[in-house]
DNA sequence: GGGCTATGATTTACGACGCG
DNA sequence: GCGCGTCGTAAATCATAGCC
């Protein structure tokens, strides 16, 4: 066997672990309106101009990178369902 | 039909708990690498195949155990001193 | 049955890294 | 270099399963 090691140990395991910035805004959930909006945003089209992420920003009472971000996020969720969608559909 | 059918019933079914096993088996993984819970691509396809789950259910259980764990190391101590027993003992015989 | 907590999934927000 | 892309994740929150 080993001397001592990883598991176990009363010391804090966590420590090595990565940790987010201080600085990191609070996750705000967003209301019904302002997602419903930027679901219809993206139905129109899934990448944004520079121009209407202003405008829905500025509508939607958000940062322009908040949209931004919304968007990466809404397609990466886009991906998901569609590989979900084709591996069970493949077997 | 069979597959709409299947479709629609998927859409609508409840989730479920993983089965006894299935944690089992992601419980091992976790506390056998507490210094650095963080599998692979391929580790978590093989704990998937394992557990009978999805890659993605693989990450969401991971992403919840490394908050909650880290967010109340005391509660899962038992937990941890089973785990790291079981795999002590596993990795003996 | 009803409240309550555990648990799986989803939603914001970033860091790391890539590309043009 | 900048600026926006994806990928993987943290952390908060949501939804409800399941226990007492």
């Amino acid at each position: 066997h080993k001397e001592e090691k990883p598991e176990l140990d009363p010391n804090n395991p966590v420590a090595n672990w990565i940790h987010a910035r201080s600085t990191r805004k609070k996750r705000c959930p967003y209301t019904k309106y302002q997602t419903l909006e930027l679901e219809k945003e993206f139905l129109f089209n899934m990448y944004l101009t520079r121009d209407r992420r202003y405008e829905v920003a500025r509508v939607l009472n958000l940062t322009e990178r908040q949209v931004k971000i919304w968007f990466q996020n809404r397609r990466m969720k886009m991906k998901k369902m569609n590989k979900e969608k084709t591996d069970s559909k493949e077997q | 039909v069979m597959i709409l059918r299947s479709r629609f019933l998927d859409a609508r079914r409840k989730r479920r708990n993983f089965s006894k096993q299935a944690t089992e088996v992601l419980n091992e993984y976790f506390y056998s690498h507490l210094s650095n819970p963080y599998p692979s691509e391929e580790a978590k396809e093989e704990l998937a195949k394992q557990c009978g789950i999805t890659v993605s259910q693989v990450s969401n259980w991971f992403g919840n155990k490394r908050i909650r764990y880290k967010k109340n190391i005391g509660k899962f101590q038992e937990e941890a001193n089973l785990y790291a027993m079981k795999t002590a003992l596993g990795a003996r015989q």
